[in-house]
DNA sequence: GGAAAAGTTAGT
DNA sequence: CTAACTTTTCCG
């Protein structure tokens, strides 16, 4: 017997997959020894925890515990082979979780995709006791799934639920009785996707053997034989059916026969498997694009960490500079992020980044299924690409060797994750950066002004201000809606707006039309009386949805039909406000007839791929009219777009939102620059009832700067961000009083607590410290499935780390939470008020 | 998050 | 005194 070598123990610390303060900490296992070779710090494993197996990540890996070895157990499942997250991203989680307020596990789910989030079995097995009471008298049901049971060995029992909707009191029963046994058991969303694959035969002899010894009427398995003659690759049957345009049989046929085979084989979907893209060479650069180009490429080949931002007025080839900045980081055998508001991840922007890096770019965007996103996230932690382009959450990406990441209209609200763990990926990217050595690039015509602060100080400003080619921006008109209606125009286009649309459409010339919406989408309301119809749990009118006729509250789920009276003055004048597109799509018919419209909002492009049909559509002149939201103002890039026309531009800025004024400003710039971008030169006009608003008048000036000034002295003025940090606390409770009392408290506590530990700490007085708190008072929507919301605001100015007070203030109330089912939510540098 | 343990209450 | 119910604890 030889000697084993001395026993390593190892042990694992583990973070489970429960979102709660009393389990926000890590919990140690052992690792059995055939799993010590491949368990890693960001392994994906299942852990006993309590009664039942949990999924977990390992976030730390020693040979010694504190735990005593009576509590110890074993680590019952490594789930990958490979982890799916590494050292830099577990660390990276950590900042996450202080940095928002959210428990670690929210984060670290944060980094996988969907496809690896845990799904919980219960396997239900037959067990020995089973065969002994075969005495028993069963009752027919009972008999059916004692056979179902015995004939197909352990099953879970969602599929014996699925199959036998009475089985779960049986089984209860049953379970007590020892008839049957469960386990419990973690397991993935993965679905690998298998095709049946027509393998031809190893040697090239056999297929010609095969072809001799066929009968001549079987004409058609020849051609399959001859077929893989020439093509001698594994092919999926499918599509060996559909080239041949011939029967299953006919193959089936001769799998039997033993010529070919015939298996299952797993694929991997590529959402851009049948599309090709034409590749492209890098562009020569304009003087202005290598002015900005040279820091960025000195930063990404020094590796050293600086943030630039990049302030280009639309259309000034922003995309091409991070194009070559990429194609410098691919040079130094470092990887590259690129990030794009979800809006305008579209097919023009992957198609740019396709032709250029090929089959080195991974695309991550919402509209993949779960399976399709799952595979792109593979091909980065296999290493297969080195690019990556997608929304916020990627981030996350897996990469080892991390050059560049570039956020594109770094200004988008969408960076900001609503939910927890509501981090904000431009300041993700940031910290990511700096542990890589990374440069970044945060790209926009209209900077957020807390960027452009930070570029005063730390990062380093880029500038181009001029379009490609010496293109012109478009000359903007504003026009006075009061006015229109004071001459007695009450129709929605304002008389220069129709004017200039007729001239288009007589041009044959395209016109991007900009409905900015307030609020959410259509509602039913009385026109007699002006009653609303609202969710009677939610403070928040209903949504109505046309196809199935209901309306239906989006906070909660509640749903009823769309009363054909007014439920409160009898009126038979209620009906639904369509979605503001409709209507302006109604009215553009009414007054050009003939004119060929395409709406884009919520309605028309929920379906998958639809986004990218009307804008090919709209691409190909078979429209002359792209009538939309938001959405038509990000990155589209259409040639013949001469016109831009903004329905009401003020709808957002009465919002109680403090950057209402900025966020006018961006969208205004943003559309506007969708004209004139190629040879055409462009008009935009903008329709609003406050001409003067500086926002309004700077945007129709292409006046970034100037708007900046003036955003920035009220910012100053109210002490907003980036004059000092938010912290947005929103309490919520099934009883106002208590909500209300709850943020008193909470209010009251934090300022105590600030101002007792400033005591000690108010030496450095370079700038004044100062923390106010305010509130609590109502939020804007007031209530939400039967709680009542409040909100208490915290305004910080100074150097400290808040979040840990913050944090504490909030855990004194952790008895109350659970007790009296209170609810207290932390979001820090809310973007949206609510 | 959920089961087990501890604590509380009401019913005889 | 205990069954029924609620609250608290703890999971490695």
């Amino acid at each position: 017997m030889t000697l084993l070598p001395k026993e390593h123990s190892l042990f694992a610390q583990v973070i489970v997959d429960i979102p709660a303060k009393e389990t926000n900490r890590p919990f140690d296992y052992r690792v059995p020894p055939e799993m010590a070779g491949l368990i890693d710090i960001g392994s994906r494993v299942g852990v006993p925890f309590g009664p039942r197996v949990l999924q977990g990540f390992v976030i730390g890996l020693s040979d010694r515990t504190e735990t005593d070895s009576a509590k110890l157990r074993p680590i019952s499942e490594l789930l990958d082979l490979v982890p799916p997250l590494n050292r830099e991203l577990v660390a990276l989680a950590g900042w996450v979780s202080s940095t928002y307020l959210c428990p670690l596990i929210l984060a670290l789910q944060a980094m996988i995709p969907g496809a690896l989030k845990a799904k919980y079995e219960r396997l239900i097995e037959l067990s020995e006791a089973a065969s002994l009471s075969a005495l028993h008298l069963w009752t027919e049901q009972e008999q059916l799934l004692l056979e179902f049971l015995r004939s197909r060995g352990p099953v879970e029992s969602s599929a014996l639920l699925q199959k036998f909707p009475e089985s779960s009191s049986i089984l209860k029963v049953w379970l007590n009785e020892g008839i049957v046994s469960e386990s419990l058991l973690v397991k993935d969303r993965l679905q690998i996707k298998k095709a049946l694959t027509v393998i031809p035969p190893e040697e090239p002899e056999a297929l010609r053997q095969a072809i001799e010894q066929l009968p001549r009427t079987a004409a058609r398995q020849k051609d399959v034989l001859e077929y893989l003659q020439s093509n001698p690759m594994p092919i999926r049957l499918a599509d060996l059916l559909s080239e041949l345009s011939l029967s299953a049989g006919t193959v089936k046929s001769l799998a039997d026969k033993g010529w070919l085979d015939i298996r299952e084989v797993e694929v991997q979907r590529d959402p851009y498997a049948d599309r090709s893209f034409t590749p492209t060479q890098p562009l020569p650069l304009t003087p202005e694009q290598e002015q900005v180009f040279a820091p960025i490429r000195e930063a990404v080949v020094q590796q050293s960490h600086d943030v630039f931002l990049l302030h280009g007025v639309t259309g000034s080839g922003k995309t091409e500079v991070y194009l070559q900045s990429i194609q410098a980081c691919l040079e130094k055998q470092r990887e590259a992020i690129v990030l794009v508001p979800e809006i305008s991840l579209t097919p023009q922007m992957v198609e740019r980044f396709k032709g250029r890096f090929g089959s080195r770019v991974a695309v991550l965007h919402s509209r993949l299924s779960q399976g399709e996103r799952y595979d792109e996230w593979r091909k980065i932690i296999n290493q297969q690409v080195q690019v990556v382009i997608g929304a916020r959450s990627a981030v996350f990406a897996p990469f080892t060797r991390l050059g560049l990441i570039i956020i594109d209209e770094e200004h988008e609200s969408s960076y900001k994750q609503e939910e927890s763990p509501k981090y904000h990926a431009r300041d993700v990217a940031i910290e990511r950066a700096r542990k890589h050595q990374a440069a970044v690039v945060l790209g926009s015509a209209t900077p957020s002004l807390e960027s452009m602060v930070e570029a005063r100080q730390g990062y380093r400003l880029l500038s181009m201000a001029s379009r490609v080619e010496g293109r012109p921006l478009p000359k903007v008109h504003i026009v006075d809606l009061r006015q229109e209606l004071k001459d007695g125009n009450r129709s929605m286009f304002s008389r220069p707006l129709y004017k200039a649309i007729e001239e288009r459409l007589h041009k044959k010339e395209q016109i991007v039309l900009l409905l900015n919406r307030r609020g959410h989408s259509t509602f039913v309301m009385c026109r007699s009386c002006g009653f609303v119809v609202q969710c009677p749990h939610c403070d928040i009118s209903l949504t109505y949805h046309q196809n199935v006729n209901t309306m239906r509250c989006h906070y909660c789920g509640y749903a009823e039909r769309v009363p054909t009276v007014c439920p409160s003055c009898a009126s038979e004048h209620i009906r639904y406000f369509g979605t503001g597109t409709q209507r302006v799509e109604e009215e553009l018919s009414k007054l050009f007839p003939g004119i060929r419209v395409i709406r884009m909002d919520v309605d028309t492009t929920s379906e998958k791929g639809s986004h990218e049909k009307w804008l090919n559509l709209f691409k190909n002149r078979q429209a002359d009219v792209l009538l939309g939201t938001q959405m038509v103002a990000k990155g589209l890039d259409f040639p013949h777009v001469t016109l831009v026309g903004v329905i009401t531009a003020d709808t957002m800025l009465n919002l109680p939102d403090f950057r209402s004024a900025e966020r006018t400003f961006q969208l205004l710039t943003q559309v506007a620059g969708r004209a004139g971008r190629h040879h055409l030169p462009g008009e935009v006009f903008i329709q609003t009832y406050t001409p003067e608003h500086y926002s309004v008048v700077c945007a129709s000036h292409h006046d970034y700067h100037e708007f900046a000034r003036a955003e920035l002295k009220v910012r100053r003025t109210l002490s907003y961000p980036p004059f000092c940090k938010l912290i947005l606390l929103t309490i919520s409770h099934e009883q106002l009083a208590v909500a209300i009392r709850t943020g008193e408290l909470l209010a009251k506590d934090i300022q105590a607590m600030w101002n007792h530990g400033r005591d000690g700490n108010n030496s450095s007085g370079e700038i004044e410290e100062r923390l106010d708190v305010h509130g609590p008072v109502a939020s804007p929507i007031p209530r939400i499935k039967d709680r009542y919301r409040f909100q208490c605001m915290v305004k910080y100015r100074g150097e400290r780390d808040i979040q840990t007070l913050i944090g504490q203030a909030v855990a004194k109330f952790d008895e109350k939470v659970r007790k009296e089912q209170l609810q207290i939510s932390v979001d820090v540098n809310p973007q949206l008020m609510m």
